[in-house]
DNA sequence: GATGCGTCTGCAACCGCTTTCAACTAAATG
DNA sequence: CATTTAGTTGAAAGCGGTTGCAGACGCATC
């Protein structure tokens, strides 16, 4: 560990060459002579010197450093995709600066200026809140990925799953199991995720020819808290339902333990299946079967768009398959 | 939002001030004239002139930024002080910019490094690993905190919670219960917080003149899939048993689904209790007895002192308590 | 009225790097 | 041998702030 005091001006002293020379190895964006090259860097080397971006992003107008909103750390998916992001950057000379955005646009809207304040090349949206019109006037002002929600107009700077097809999946999964009265915990229902979940939820229910019962449709907000709060009301409502398809593995697990306390087993009695398949998911009792978001290739995905990006070129952006995971929290319904 | 390709220079005319006393209302390092402030201000206002951090950087060698150092983006307890130092640093002017050390030596110094180059103002090291000498090196060098463990010499610079008192707690609190036969499945141990944990629970069990008995100590590397090889192992051994004490919540959820699949029971059979109380440990089934660690807000106390710190004050920091929640997973040995 | 002393302000020199532009070298061409 | 030409290089002008220093001004003091 090295502290750094070297400018360029010593290295160029030190090796007998002017700054620009330096500057240019440095960057190798003109051809030097190789000679010339070989012994910058060796001073480069010795000197261990290491560039002062303060400098560098002044004269350059660059800065090297990304952008990344998250909308709140610690919430399993979100986490994934900064894993990912982080991956993503590595050795491409970019840093990502974080920060949260706490659900919440002003909020949002406030960390993204403090990020262009920064002089931030590029910027990744991590899911979020803010309008249409703010996402298409960031975009013109510099390079932007969404990821974790699908934009109109941007089908080439947005990596998202495809919750329809995930969702559908799994209330398909059930309805195969023989499930006909299955509840559906939805999310935040301004939240795109939470609607096209519900969407698919109820498009499998159709081409089964089940009716959708606005009874079995309860709202949540994500987090588990909810899912036991709709659970409840579910039960004291005296519905009857053999499954539940929750907005996610959080929801779900809360949804699980407001069965159990009203003794009713799961999956004996009912069937549960979230979404996300967050790490402790397999660990569960029982492990849940859920629909597994791939989040930390979505945030490499992202890295690596963004890179080609902020160079200037372009990217076409995959959607990202959500993959039913079958567990153990569903069974089969014997026919009676 | 409003693009800046406004300088200092543009509020000045604005103003009719020169760059300089733009520059001191705006650091308000020196005395001006209120009517002149005021014009000042309300052009930055009008303008919307955010200073270009490059520039102050570059000529005042401050950064305003602040590098932290995390082991893995993802994992429950770290991402809760990130929150916690996010949290503590809004408002104060400075934002952190979060690097994963990926639980590896060299990548710690490396992205150390990294941030060094970046020159940020301080630094936070959540975890990690890096030897005492390197430490002591740093912090020669520039304002740093360490969260998660207590180093020699740093007292007024780590935040950490007690370990061992929290792994006493919840080992007496099994021993309170009736149990003898306390199982534990250490973290890595070469990690400060298992070396610790385990203290805490051999203490207590020396102190209810219970023999450790080697046979119920299990190594585990603080992932549920762990848990459930060192349970597996435990079995098969034949030991008895009738508690095991985990090195963190994941630990304990693999242990506890190991225990299922072999039809035992928790906590009629094994009572478990885990460390860290992350989010989902209230949900689980059996919702889990854990040691929770006030990681937010070690997150937050960290922040602060590192403010203060570069701020060119002193600071003295807590020692953490952790707290037992008791929950269900723990049960009550009825005597024969 | 000259002097001294705060108060307030502008000038200009950096901070360390990038980047244009001109110049210089040596080899290639006519 | 004069003239291109391509390959290299250095000087210098910024980039947008901060900051030491000197100067201008108003006012009390002598």
């Amino acid at each position: 560990m090295k502290l750094n005091d070297i400018t360029i001006k010593d290295i160029a002293e030190r090796a007998n060459v002017s700054k620009s020379t330096v500057s240019r190895v440095l960057n190798d964006l003109a051809i030097v002579n190789p000679k010339t090259r070989e012994t910058v860097l060796e001073a480069v080397e010795s000197l261990g010197y290491q560039a002062n971006v303060f400098a560098r992003g002044l004269a350059s107008g660059r800065s090297m450093t990304v952008g990344v909103v998250t909308q709140k750390i610690g919430s399993p998916f979100y986490d994934m995709m900064m894993q990912g992001v982080i991956q993503g950057f590595t050795g491409t000379g970019y840093s990502p600066i974080f920060v949260d955005g706490q659900w919440e646009q002003n909020t949002e809207l406030d960390v993204i200026r403090t990020l262009m304040g920064r002089k931030v090349d590029g910027l990744i949206l991590l899911g979020g809140d803010i309008s249409q019109k703010d996402l298409d006037d960031l975009r013109d002002r510099m390079p932007t990925i969404v990821v974790g929600k699908d934009v109109a107009g941007w089908e080439d700077q947005c990596v998202y799953v495809d919750n329809f097809s995930g969702a559908y999946d799994a209330t398909n999964h059930l309805i195969e199991f023989g499930h006909r009265e299955i509840a559906i915990i939805r999310g935040i229902m301004h939240h795109q995720d939470a609607i096209r979940r519900f969407q698919g939820y109820a498009q499998a229910l159709s081409d089964a020819s089940i009716d959708l019962d606005p009874d079995l449709v309860l709202d949540g907000n994500f987090s588990a808290q909810s899912g036991i709060l709709a659970v409840n009301s579910l039960l004291m409502r005296g519905k009857s339902f053999t499954a539940v398809f929750c907005a996610n593995d959080m929801v779900a697990y809360g949804a699980r333990l407001a069965l159990q306390r009203k003794g009713i087993r799961v999956p004996e009695d009912v069937s549960i299946v979230g979404f996300d398949d967050q790490a402790e998911s397999s660990y569960v009792s029982p492990p849940l079967t859920t629909v597994r978001q791939p989040g930390v290739e979505m945030g490499v995905v992202a890295a690596e768009a963004l890179v080609k990006l902020m160079q200037g070129g372009t990217c076409e952006l995959p959607v990202m398959k959500a993959l039913l995971q079958r567990r153990e929290s569903v069974s089969r319904i014997i026919s009676p």
